[in-house]
DNA sequence: AAGTCTATATCGAAG
DNA sequence: CTTCGATGTAGACTT
């Protein structure tokens, strides 16, 4: 068992028991400010995935602006100029950085300064620390694509293979149709050749999803000849009181249907 | 310069020179499935904030499903049950789990899974590991609240202190009044007595801003009695062309305002 | 607990 | 480039 002295780095070749690991990742404890420098210097140039853990100030300036007092963080640098400062709770970053900003570290009166810029909208985000515990850098390439299952796309995907779902003798014609009051999910027409307008949720809907549908379909009317009858389905695994009443009074109709 | 071995685990302390710096973190590298096992139960039982680099498979079924294959990444596990899966890209993490859940981890085919289980809705998270690059443990306590300027609730604030930069003889007499359409963010009469109602962006507006002040409107003129007058007022940076022209179609105002 | 609204929303698609 | 809608939205606040 190793016990780490001040500062320590750590370079390791992983020990490969099933193909190729990725390159050796770069580890400094408690390091000095200096050094801290130029570890993060380094595995930014080398478009390493960054994290940082230690005691920071945090400043962001740019769409709003906000200071975050001294305390312990975990800082995520990521090669595609995204930054994240995690505290000890909460799913959502404390202050963040989207994608596309570039990097600069410095040292400000004596203390590691990590600043994030990100041109239009001009945003700076500035990460003072106070000390670092622990600095890793992960050489990173993950190409892999998540597949989604059970989202509005795939609800979508479902009826358009069995249209029955929606109604008995529904037939699509479209999606994504275009109104002037934008795109309709699933254009199509009923058993009797009924024009029917399909508005797709994923989950419980309130009165929006209400007021959506109602404009699609009073934009449709007026693209469609005067006096064209049109049906307005809200699918939905369930529907709020309010929303069934509005739906009521507006003649749309409901189908439950879990996504 | 240490070099590291398998697997190496580094306790430390740090060295103190500004006050009392938080316990000590642990760090295994290139540990055995069975040795991150004990340490990942042993952070989570202490209440600590856990980062894992690694080798993973990733499954998510919940609200929704999805399946993410192997890759490197860079997981998140908090005290408050949030769990984060971060690839190499993007401000998102590819996989996540809300505050709430509990942790359980244990050797499925001899490899290291991780479970996160949330109940409400019941959503699960898996992460199995090929192999861990690098654990770490810190021990973190963040009192520290975040003091954010340039916010919405922000801009209303300096209007109340100064309503003339709405209109010269403004005066508000409520916020968060309420109507059937939702709650104006400022109510009140303009210099004649005529009845106001101030609508806030804190960004350039869209149409969706305009049919917003505009259900405001109509509702507040339902609930007051017939033929009342009543101006509509956006607050904003700037608007775009669309909103403007739906902003003189509604007999509606615009004012600029930085946030 | 459920509904409603905001966000430094983020993200992707479409015009 | 803007605009628009979906999100496993998250998070805060009201009822």
């Amino acid at each position: 068992m190793a016990v780490g002295f001040y500062p320590t780095v750590v370079y390791f070749r992983a020990v490969t028991t099933e193909g190729e690991r990725s390159g050796e990742p770069r580890t400094v404890r408690t390091p000095t400010h200096h050094e801290a420098l130029a570890q993060v210097k380094s595995a930014i140039e080398r478009g390493n995935l960054l994290t940082l853990f230690g005691c920071c100030t945090v400043e962001y300036d740019g769409r709003a602006e906000s200071y975050l007092g001294s305390g312990d963080r975990l800082i995520v640098l990521k090669p595609d100029g995204t930054a994240l400062v995690h505290t000890e709770e909460g799913q959502k970053p404390v202050n963040w950085q989207p994608p596309g900003g570039t990097f600069e570290s410095e040292l400000a009166d004596e203390r590691l300064l990590v600043r994030s810029r990100r041109p239009d909208p001009d945003e700076t985000l500035a990460v003072h620390f106070e000390y670092v515990t622990q600095l890793s850098a992960f050489d990173v390439t993950d190409a892999k694509e998540i597949s989604l299952a059970g989202s509005e796309e795939d609800l979508r995907q479902r009826i358009l293979a069995d249209p029955d779902l929606v109604e008995k003798g529904f037939t699509p014609l479209a999606t994504e149709r275009q109104t002037a009051a934008g795109a309709i999910d699933i254009y199509g027409k009923d058993a009797d050749g009924t024009t029917m307008v399909v508005e797709l949720k994923r989950r419980r809907v309130g009165p929006d999803a209400v007021g959506q549908l109602r404009r699609y379909i009073n934009a449709l009317r007026r693209d469609l000849h005067a006096g064209a009858e049109v049906r307005g389905v809200l699918v939905a695994p369930s529907v709020t009181e309010r929303a069934r009443s509005m739906l009521a009074e507006s003649g749309l109709e409901f189908v439950s249907l879990e996504p």
